[in-house]
Order: C-alpha cells, then sequence, then structure tokens
DNA sequence: GAGTCACGTAACATTAAAAGTTACATGATT
DNA sequence: AATCATGTAACTTTTAATGTTACGTGACTC
C-alpha cells in the first residue's frame, strides 16, 4: 500500500479552517494542503458525517468545524477517516491450519495490537486545542505576535 | 505500499527449521511458506548477515538456525529484516514551512514513535523459544504427543 | 428562474513498495 | 565434469492511497 497521510493533512487542514470566520472551499483547502479539491470532499466526507464538520453546497459554500477545537480529540479524527490500517506490516495469513504459522502469526499480531492501542491512546490524548496551542508556540519562536500576524506563518498565502 | 508479511513469514521458517537436522532448502521452505524460493532467498538474507542463519550452497546445502532459539529475540528478526516501515501512515511532509502543518505533523507523528517503541519492546521480549513452547502448547491441545508427532502439525506435509 | 457556485460521487489513471517470477552467475559436493 | 543450491539482478504483478476528470445536485444571486 501507499503511505496514508490523510490524518496529518486532515489535521492541517482543521486548523486552517479554525483560522477563517467564512467557509473554506475544497478549492481554497486543497491549495493549502497542496492536493486536490475532489481529495479534500473525500477526505472529509467522513468527518462530516461525525459531526466534525458541516459542509455547505452553492454560494459562499464550503467547509466549517461544526465543533469548537477543545471537542476534537485526534481519536476522534482517526476514526472519522474510517480507522485506515495502521500498520504497513500483516501478520500472515489468519486461516492456515499450520501451528507453527499460527504461533507466528500471533506473536506478531499481539505486538502490533500492543502498538495499536498505544497509538490510538496517544490520540486520544490530543485535542485539535492541543495542536493550535502548538501552533502558536511555533509562531512566537518566530518572534510573531499570535494576534496580528497569522497569515504569516502560512507559506501557502 | 502493499502488506509486508515477511516478519511472520521468517518467524514461522524459523520454527520449522528448529524442527529439522539437515539444512533446508529455499525450495523446501518456500513450499511450507507458500512463496517462492527467490523470495525466500532474498527474504532470509539479513538473517544470515546478522549471524541468525547460515546458508550452504552446493550439495546438501539450504538454510540453518546459527544460535539456538533461546538467543534469538523478534526485535533482532525485526531489525535483520531491514527494520521495514511499521506504518501504512505517515506523518505528511517533513519540509513544510507552513507551522500549522508543522504542528499537524508533529502530533501525527509523536503518536506514531509511541507506537513504535511499543512495538519494539514487545518484539524484544519475546524469543523464538517462547514461539516454540506456544506450538507445543497448540500441539497439545489437539491432543498430540509433542514427541512423536510433530510433523502432523504441519499441514504442508 | 437562469446562471453560477460548491459539494457529492463515480470512474479511471498514477504511484509506491512488497511480492512473485525468471534467469543466470557462483560456489560446493559428488 | 555434472549437479545442486545459494546470490542477485531485472522485470512483472498486486494493492491501496492518491491524483484527475467529469458530471449530477443543491443553494445562492440577480
Amino acid at each position: 500500500m501507499r503511505q496514508d497521510n490523510r490524518l496529518p493533512r486532515v489535521l492541517h487542514a482543521l486548523l486552517h479552517l479554525s483560522d477563517m470566520k467564512d467557509p473554506a472551499t475544497s478549492e481554497q483547502l486543497a491549495g493549502m494542503l497542496n492536493t486536490n479539491a475532489a481529495v479534500v470532499r473525500r477526505t472529509m466526507a467522513g468527518l462530516r458525517d461525525r459531526g466534525i464538520l458541516t459542509s455547505i453546497k452553492g454560494h459562499g459554500g464550503g467547509w466549517q468545524l461544526a465543533r469548537p477545537l477543545e471537542k476534537i480529540t485526534l481519536a476522534e479524527i482517526y476514526q472519522a477517516l474510517g480507522a485506515p490500517t495502521l500498520f504497513a506490516l500483516g501478520c500472515g495469513d489468519e486461516e492456515s491450519q499450520c501451528l507453527m504459522e499460527k504461533a507466528a502469526n500471533t506473536a506478531t499480531a499481539r505486538a502490533l495490537q500492543l502498538a495499536s492501542e498505544t497509538f490510538i491512546t496517544a490520540l486520544s490524548s490530543v485535542t485539535m486545542a492541543d495542536l493550535a496551542v502548538d501552533f502558536e508556540k511555533r509562531l512566537a519562536e518566530l518572534g510573531l505576535s499570535p494576534d496580528n500576524l497569522h497569515h504569516f506563518a502560512d507559506q501557502h498565502h
């Protein structure tokens, strides 16, 4: 499989959305994320279905946050993306009849399961608001005031 | 990327090797693993370089364990495979200049890093001997004596 | 209410990495 | 010298994300 970058991409998009008053079109977001509008729609669809985003058609339409950043955990976003396969590693054929293969597969699956739980737990403990704080810190480190210079932080504009 | 099943496949192969007195040829292992001899050679090459296996050319040659199962951890095998990418998920473009994207990527990378550490730790705590014990248990559960019925456990034969 | 904007979605092409396959060179044994 | 088995390169296949194009539908403006 190719590498799945939807999670960081969506986080990135949500941060931009939180910074905008008006709805952002798929076209605008695609520009910020260096991708295609259809990809944005496809990727964001799950977040809309989960009530994280709203989408509005027609003039002045686009994407908006449906909730404050504090109430959106990264784990929920991961779920909204369909909880895509975390691992590039597989644990072998589940239906094998060879007991040696079963032992091998079980051991692999166990390690992957533990890693998966760690991943979900880590995502659960972080909200989008935490990311926004991280962003503000990065801004401040560059000596920029968070109040009036947000747009400088975004190289896309 | 496609799913990487090398780790469970190698574990499976090592269990079979531990059960054989004579070296097993790539052809034989390929039969047990339902794959191709060239794949076996390619996959096992890293284990040979790490001193986990020895390979012998010519008549009566093939693959053998270079150490007792107790002294082979799953983590070492994973390393011997080149520590292939664990995750199907990426953490975005590392070189982005957008501070929002950096915040998003960092958060994703952090969760992946924790998961990765859990995975390696889990692999480190298990040796091939543990897998052999697991195999014996599975044999016993089927009501078979471990002493003289090993070959029944392997559906390949 | 016609035109335009923006989402919704399907269909197809592209891409990346493991895995499968084929072929042949090299070394070891008989 | 013949045969066996590894070592390795080159190429094809596979799979899921991603990129792309196209068109339908709803919503707003005039």
